[in-house]
DNA sequence: CGTTATTTGAGGTGCGTACCTCAAATCAAG
DNA sequence: CTTGATTTGAGGTACGCACCTCAAATAACG
């Protein structure tokens, strides 16, 4: 049997008040006695029953996702798999909630912040990084609040990222694009929503060094930018094909690769380009088995949102996590593995 | 608020002992208090709260994993996310153990099976089919037990599976091999430990088809056995390399592959072998940064020992299953998403 | 030394459920 | 209408822990 507090109080030689005073952090508790309780715990292998704990509390956590408002497929994915998370996880106490912020308004957004994360245990964050945003999201952690950032790398600040490595995956879209691609020389084209976004950069980063390295018979090109705006993406398009003869391949990075990828449609022979693009949404599903992309660099959208819900359950109760779960793969996509 | 048995019982207008009967199936309740509770458990949304359940029961489960005694590193990181999960799911009252059993020897592995599954709650099993296996866990399903099969695919008989689908693993290996592989014809090495398991015998199939479909100038060979001997291995690489003069690419399908590429080496020049392989171990990680293997189609065995773990406990609670959650997915490795 | 502040123990209640007992109510059959 | 069987209700105890109160023991201080 797991020893219960009661074979705490024992074991430590002081009773079950005094136990309870130093598990809760309660105060008002003697040196000797809170080291006699922690030697004990460590003596006997206590562990606390969190489902009890939780149960006597009566705790019920709330986590809200906050994820941009305008967000395209790949935002829809995921408040499907928030809503599934959500119901699972309401039977340990934890109550799952979403709500959308203006992502490109970093001030309204760093307000919105502010607002929400005060009535809740912990915030999950989708949002462009801007100053304005990062220092809400430091105040509310200081708060002793438990924010994360999805999808955003681990950048600069204090705040602890859920997704994968970016930098990684720019470089895993680099080798299979690389091995994809007849060898010889060629250029790549590589697209971006906007290169202000903090993942743009680093996929860029890790595509650049892999690709120099590995493929020298390819030249990525300047990051093209379409501010998801189709027209605009036409013209970028048709400008590459027409200001470059040997263009072989394309990256697109940003997560919604739809607008890029029926740009690319009007203005080159997706036969004749290795296409490679971020994250599966029905429309990369439809494109990969298409044969339009080539392969997808993604990453699972639902383990994404547990994984944030665990980690910040965890913050919560000061409790570690595992791992080795909580680690977001880099998946690479073809049609068979769909 | 979550509504409680006792909301249940006022709304179905019967006791809390009638809904605790209907509850628990206990019986000696009459058709119409079912029926009422039943329908007063749709109307309010009721659901059992199972933390208080299962402190309430004080009620643990015993989850057994039975793994061949021989496996190779492949099993022995079974172990390690084993250890680990065994962790984090005792504080649910779950207690996971392992035994190992002789994988070559079917009778003695059908009786340990029984012998052990007497007296667990869940059995998950990693072993080649057998007709003394299956009997076996068939037995036990009967008599109310819960029995996993991992990693070997859905099969004939009624043993729920844990693990990718082979097929599928088989086909997005010739989709990477192919697309690896310069065009032009070729004949491609496909080796297995043995082509009496059931995993190699779909991985064959999935591989095959889709090679066939998409890769026509690419010819499969036959299946070469290597028993797991490096000596045989060794002696059938060479005979395969003197046999064959356009031998462009390897599929190694078993789990363990260092005996097999090992012997390619001596065999082959691997700069001008495309070579797929299954798993991640520290083998294969090392022998794909080396550039001696090409890319690896992998499963997460850390996610499929929770995911076997969280399915018996549904199974035992008559509970459903987060289905999204319990997909495993078949991973493509590469160097740049190790 | 007495006085006050601090620390400790004993005990109780409740979280939502399981599981048990016993008596009362209801029903079916003769 | 009686008898016996079945169904129902009321109530209690327990699980492991949180959180509260009150009194007793101990320490700190002038």
């Amino acid at each position: 049997m797991r020893p219960t507090t009661k074979d705490l109080a024992k074991a430590a030689g002081v009773s079950l008040a005094s136990v309870d005073r130093v598990l809760n952090d309660r105060g008002g508790v003697g040196k000797k006695t809170v080291a006699a309780v922690h030697e004990a715990i460590e003596r006997i292998g206590f562990t606390r029953n969190v489902s009890a704990a939780n149960l006597a509390r009566g705790k019920t956590y709330e986590f809200r996702f906050l994820l941009p408002e305008d967000g395209g497929e790949f935002v829809g994915k995921l408040y499907d798999r928030i809503d599934e998370a959500s119901q699972m996880f309401e039977e340990e106490g934890i109550k799952v909630s979403t709500a959308a912020i203006p992502a490109l308004d970093a001030h309204r957004t760093a307000a919105m912040l502010a607002e929400i994360g005060a009535k809740a245990d912990g915030i999950a964050l989708m949002s462009p990084d801007s100053p304005q945003v990062r220092d809400a999201a430091l105040r509310l952690q200081k708060d002793g609040k438990h924010i994360l950032k999805l999808f955003s790398g681990k950048g600069v600040d204090e705040i602890a990222p859920v997704g994968i490595d970016n930098k990684a995956a720019g470089a895993t879209a680099a080798q299979i694009l690389g091995r994809f691609t007849p060898s010889g020389p060629g250029e790549v084209l590589v697209f971006a929503d906007t290169m202000s976004a903090q993942d743009s950069i680093e996929r860029r980063l890790g595509f650049d060094a892999f690709l120099a390295e590995r493929f020298p018979n390819l030249t990525a090109l300047p990051s093209l930018e379409t501010y998801r705006q189709p027209a605009r993406a036409v013209t970028i398009a048709s400008n590459a094909a027409r200001n470059h003869s040997n263009v072989v391949a394309a990256y697109v990075m940003s997560p919604e690769a739809a607008v890029t990828v029926n740009a690319l449609k009007v203005a080159f022979d997706l036969n004749n380009l290795t296409v490679i693009a971020h994250e599966r949404t029905d429309y990369t599903e439809a494109a990969l088995r298409a044969g339009e992309i080539d392969a997808l660099i993604a990453q699972n959208p639902g383990h994404v949102v547990r994984s944030a819900i665990r980690q910040m359950r965890a913050r919560c109760e000061n409790r570690g996590i595992v791992a080795s779960q909580e680690a977001i793969r880099i998946e690479i996509l073809l049609e068979a593995n769909l």
